[in-house]
DNA sequence: CTGTTAGCGCATTCAC
DNA sequence: GTGAATGCGCTAACAG
């Protein structure tokens, strides 16, 4: 790559110093005279700042590392999207890591944010299960040496972020349900060891204790659509008595998972709500064009994930917010009385 | 940010080379045992190379920014997953932009890319339009420094990238759709200015011509569900009369203008397929949890992504790829015969 | 095979 | 207000 500060500052005929100035804000101004000529030259030269170089030269980088599970999940395209918006024009710049769910690959990517120096990270997609003690290792050595780590979801000790408050979520929304009439319950969870996962079905659990009630069942499966999907086939063919017995409602705990569980459903040829009824998780946008209309607990992702991109601007001082979802029951978890 | 590679060297008590010989991967090959030492070092002082530098020092920066109109259309978001995996484990991270279909921002992302000096730039949500000189000033100067650059979507004369044949997957589109029975057509195209949304649509018109039809009518929304959602409020409400003469058939120019059309049409209280047929473009994973099924026109967007990112590892000779789309009549295109 | 040295491009003290 | 010099952390010749 070509055309350094200096070759600009030989252009317009000053010196390296003050063509730095004038290019990049400083507390000392130039004259005006000077900075248009160099400005002239910059431009005229085609000139970019070397980020790396200037990073260098500084102590930031104006860069953040976003870690997801999946990009191509709505739930964390949707926060994806949040954060740049949070980040607006600051010029900083996002670098995005996936992880597949595979916790190796998650400290690899914090590994690679922390060789780029990144300012900050910001974590949606964790496991969060306090296991992971290299992680953790890994992250506060990064906070040590002035990183910022922004979660979300789980909170973490040590860092600041958006926690979500999955279990008192899901209470409400099984409260919800025990209203519209459900009495029968099973709930769809995802990999045990998953945090999130764990905290939204044993607040659901909790609340129908707290009734008087109790799961039918507790199935799981992987934290996605497939894993759903295949869970809930599984449990379709061997509860087939159960299930023409009685309107069940399935509480799957994230939206994906009750987009499989509905295609499930459906491939057994049952309906929706009439046969089953069908609850997610998230509010993921993709709802928005599924029929029936899906029950869920709102998260307002992309505002999380705002609030997560201006925590970053604000050196956010490892501020903790909390967020509860609201329960918004629609077509799929309409009751119906049984006739005996 | 502390610990350099100099702590390491001398905790090791080798030179700084040595050091940077056995700790990154150099032609030669210090001693078994210094390097044993050294990685040691490394390990118990918790060292992180500092990419910034490294950059510097090197040629390369290990970067490579894809740019994309939302993160949050699952169009991109599948092909940004795709990226990732093409890029694999080669170490090279994502530097992630988003346009909002501003073309100032996106040249303000490419500018950034440069400064960040990005091994590469991935752009897949161009306008497409030649008018865009300034874009493709700025692409040839990066190129010019070595600079790769691909494209998705529209081929950019002095870059490689993968093409996709709009018109011609839109051609064999409206053949399907003909051959399925249909003849009374509605176009629904996105902003004038875009290139894809004006292949897709051209195509689909050319076809109808040869084959002896014309569209009932063309219409225009902004590129996304909200913009075919208002576009189709408004020709239904103005189009009553011939809609209830015959079973129309809408081609959007994208599956998610599909849906927001798809959403125009329930609220106005009419089914689909039986009283409007609705086709989309680009087979989105989304569509895989609506009803009715989508009839679309297939693009392996994953794998788009994908060969985008072993492009840029296989130092993408410019190679250019085109792929043309394949046609998915599926429940929403079921012809339906009027009886008069 | 190992150590020394000179930049990579820029910000920033320090003199002028 | 402007310029010269130093260093950010690391790699890559170049010697030894």
């Amino acid at each position: 790559m070509a055309i350094r500060l200096t070759d600009v500052a030989n252009e317009a005929g000053v010196s390296l110093a003050t063509a730095s100035r004038v290019l990049n804000g400083s507390a000392r101004k130039p004259a005006p005279e000077i900075s248009d000529k160099v400005r002239a030259a910059a431009e005229k030269l085609g000139y970019f700042p070397n980020a790396q170089a200037q990073a260098l030269a500084r102590a930031s980088t104006k860069l953040v590392g976003l870690v997801v599970r999946d990009i191509a999940d709505p739930y964390f395209s949707t926060i994806a999207r949040g954060v740049q918006r949070g980040l607006g024009d600051s010029g900083t710049q996002v670098l995005l890591a996936s992880t597949d769910s595979d916790p190796t690959r998650e400290i690899e990517a914090v590994r690679a944010f922390m060789s780029q120096r990144t300012d900050a990270i910001i974590l949606s997609g964790s496991r969060g299960m306090s296991e992971d003690e290299q992680l953790l290792r890994l992250i506060e050595s990064y906070q040590e040496n002035g990183g910022q780590v922004v979660v979300i979801g789980q909170p973490l000790a040590t860092t600041g972020g958006i926690q979500i408050d999955n279990a008192k979520t899901s209470e409400n929304l099984a409260g919800e349900l025990i209203r519209a009439g459900h009495r029968s319950f099973v709930v769809l969870s995802g990999d045990r060891n998953l945090l999130t996962s764990a905290d939204r079905a044993n607040g659901f659990l909790t609340k129908l204790k707290r009734t008087g009630l109790s799961a039918v069942d507790v199935i799981h499966g992987a934290f996605s659509r497939e894993g759903a999907y295949m869970a809930m086939s599984d449990f379709l063919a061997s509860h087939a008595a159960e299930i023409s017995n009685q309107q069940l409602c399935v509480f799957c705990v994230s939206d994906v998972m009750a987009l499989g569980a509905l295609r499930a459903i459906r491939e057994r040829g049952l309906r929706v709500p009439e046969d089953i009824a069908v609850v997610g998780f998230d509010d993921i946008p993709t709802l928005e064009d599924v029929i029936p209309s899906i029950s869920t607990a709102h998260l307002p992702l992309e505002e999380i994930g705002r609030w997560a991109g201006e925590m970053v601007l604000s050196h956010g001082d490892a501020r903790k917010m909390v967020v509860t979802g609201t329960p918004v029951l629609r077509e799929s978890t309409e009751f119906f009385t049984r006739l005996p």
